[in-house]
Parts: C-alpha cells; sequence; structure tokens
DNA sequence: GTCTATACTGGGATAGAC
DNA sequence: GTCTATCCCAGTATAGAC
C-alpha cells in the first residue's frame, strides 16, 4: 500500500522531469527529492535507473501502440501541434524520441511485434505486393513520422520558419502521402492549402 | 609539436573507441589510455568530454558534407553496405547517427548552412514548387536516409531478415524514389530486382 | 516487505607544481 | 604544455530501522 504510493510517486516525478527537462539533465537525486522519497527506494523498486526510464518507455508505449491503428497519425498528433505542451506523457515520449537514451534505445530495436502485425495486415490488403516492398515502405513511414517529430527545430531553422510545424493535420497529410507513394506507386502530390 | 602529437593521439583513438564501442561505453580515461597521455590533456587541448566529440563530428562532418552533393547517396554508402566496417570515420558517423549524445546533437540542429544551399538549389531547379513543399520534401529525403542508418536492426527484425540491408544500390535507389516522389509528386514505384 | 542513512565506486573537471 | 593530485557529483550497494 504505501509501497504503491512511493513507487507511483517516483514514476510521476521521474516522467515529469524528464519530459521537462530531458534525460541528460536530471539525476536520480533530482527524482527523488520530487517524489520526496529516499534515494535507494529507485534502485529497491526498479533496480537501477535505466530500468525505471525502460519501464517509464514500456508503460508509455504500450498506450501508444494500442491506438497505434492509424500508425502514425496518432504519435504525430500528440507530438506536435500547438497544444503539444499539454501532456506530460507526450512530452515525455517526444524526449524519447529525441533523445533516444540507451534503455530506450534497446526496447526499440527489440520490441517490434506490433510493427509485424502491422506488415501482415498490409500484406493481407496488398496480395500482389512484394513482402519486402511492403517492409521497406512501413520502414520509410515510421522514419517519416519519427524524424518529422525528432528534427522539427532543424526543419524550422532550415526552412526560416517557412515550414508551419503547428498545422499538424498539413503535416499527417503529407507523411501518409509521402507513405503512400512508398507503398502503392501512387503519385505523392501534396494538397497545396490556401 | 609535441602538443601537436598529444592532439593527434587522443583524436585518432577517440574515434576508433568511440567508432567500436559506442559514446556510452567509453570513458576519457579508456581514451587517454589508448592514446597514451595524460587524462588532464584532454581538457586542456579540447575543454572537456562533449567538446572533444564535437570537434570530432564536426571535422567528420565537413569531410562528408563537401561530398554530399548528392545529398544521401554519400551517407547511405558509407554507413551501410557489407564493407562498411572498413573505415573508423564511417563507423565514427554511424555512431554519432545512432547514439545521438547531447554535443552531437545540439551541432547537428544547428548548423543548417549547407541544408539550406541544397534547398536554394532545388528552388532554382524547380520554379514552379512552392517553396514550403520543397522543404519538406529535402526533410523527408533526409528522414528517409537518416533512419535507414538508424533503424536497419530493427527492420531486419520486424522483416525477419527479408529486407536486405547489403543491397546499397538498392537502398539507395528506394530512397531516392521516394524522396523524388515527396518531392515532384512522380510515381514512386521501386524497380524491382530479380 | 519498505524504507532510510550512509558508504562505495567511477566518471569528468580543475588547481597548481613542474 | 604536461602531469599529479584532488575535487565533486553521478549511480549503486548495503546495513539496519521500522
Amino acid at each position: 500500500m504505501a509501497a504503491d504510493r512511493t513507487r507511483t510517486a517516483i514514476i510521476t516525478a521521474a516522467e515529469r522531469l524528464y519530459a521537462e527537462r530531458g534525460f541528460a539533465d536530471v539525476t536520480m537525486r533530482d527524482i527523488v527529492a520530487a517524489a520526496d522519497v529516499n534515494l535507494a527506494a529507485v534502485n529497491y523498486h526498479f533496480g537501477s535507473k535505466d530500468e525505471l526510464i525502460a519501464e517509464l518507455f514500456v508503460t508509455r508505449s504500450i498506450a501508444t501502440n494500442r491506438e497505434r491503428r492509424a500508425l502514425v497519425g496518432p504519435t504525430l498528433r500528440g507530438c506536435l501541434g500547438p497544444d503539444r505542451e499539454g501532456s506530460t506523457a507526450a512530452r515525455f515520449m517526444i524526449r524519447a524520441s529525441i533523445e533516444s537514451v540507451p534503455p530506450i534505445r534497446k526496447i526499440k530495436t527489440r520490441e517490434v511485434d506490433h510493427l509485424k502485425r502491422f506488415a501482415a495486415a498490409l500484406r493481407r490488403a496488398l496480395p500482389d505486393h512484394d513482402p519486402a516492398d511492403i517492409f521497406w515502405a512501413l520502414h520509410f513511414a515510421l522514419a517519416l513520422a519519427h524524424q518529422t517529430i525528432r528534427d522539427t527545430e532543424r526543419l524550422t531553422r532550415m526552412s526560416d520558419g517557412l515550414c508551419d510545424l503547428d498545422d499538424v493535420q498539413g503535416i499527417i497529410d503529407r507523411v501518409v502521402a509521402v507513405a503512400l507513394a512508398a507503398l502503392t506507386g501512387k503519385p505523392a502530390r501534396i494538397k497545396t492549402r490556401a
């Protein structure tokens, strides 16, 4: 009971601090201070700092993957747009995308089941396609979505602010158009907006 | 003279160790042991560990960007393929792509001049295109190349080895096809190989 | 079973001797 | 310019209180 309270306090504080300041800047001593628990409690409940981060990431990933049926839409919607500052969970996942700390990197490369399920659905939907092409297209679609989140600042700089990162639906349209082009060979022209 | 020798020894050892074992695993003490110089020499010559990493990355980036006229080809060729183990420089740059350590991340988002030059050339070549579309296409092209290097292992796992990461020319063809689709709205179908 | 205080190890940085 | 000694702070381990 009390154990649960400590565990939860650590998780809540850690997620918030990592979301706000990034992985590189937040120490375990910062976390336990914010959670108002003892330093050793982290190792007692989670084993190590990396396992705490892994647990945070896995918990959020399960939530994300459950809503991931459109693959890239939910992620982009959660991570971009003017109200992206709202959710601590979303900001934590943005950090996880950008900073790619070792424990999270490991999980990402190991856990591919949900992607395999997605690929299987695509293969059923497109029986004429070379399976390798489908995997490549899926890989490219994920790359587009992920790097768009990751490199928003670079895109803003390179375009001198011309590209509108707040138009989330427009970005999703672009990503989906290019991903579809990769998949089906259909034209990828973006419907230009007024 | 002797100063130069020390500096060079540090740089050489650091690049090799980072390339072999990644940023997370290599300490300054490892580097000075390999370079056979004193621990304090790193701080004296480079200021800090992060600045040493930054210097390594900038040096390699200048070399890469100079040959970057085709934007993604040289990078992919350097980072993929069966002989990718050959060059320490290439392996260092792969590490830099995958692990995205803070000093390198900062440089990447700040230094966009070479991309601006590339975008300017594209705008001259495609005067009818919306400039924002061109920036987006460039952003997507970089995303495809970068994540393809970054997530090779995930792609291999997800496709159960079906996607051939050793066929570098085939990969470049795929990336270019999709990037072109993003840019011109032309079909992106991949020429399937025998 | 939970939690605390505290000690340990190893990392990067720095002051000052040479 | 170089080296030694030392400092500070990080994550971790442990002994023992409750």
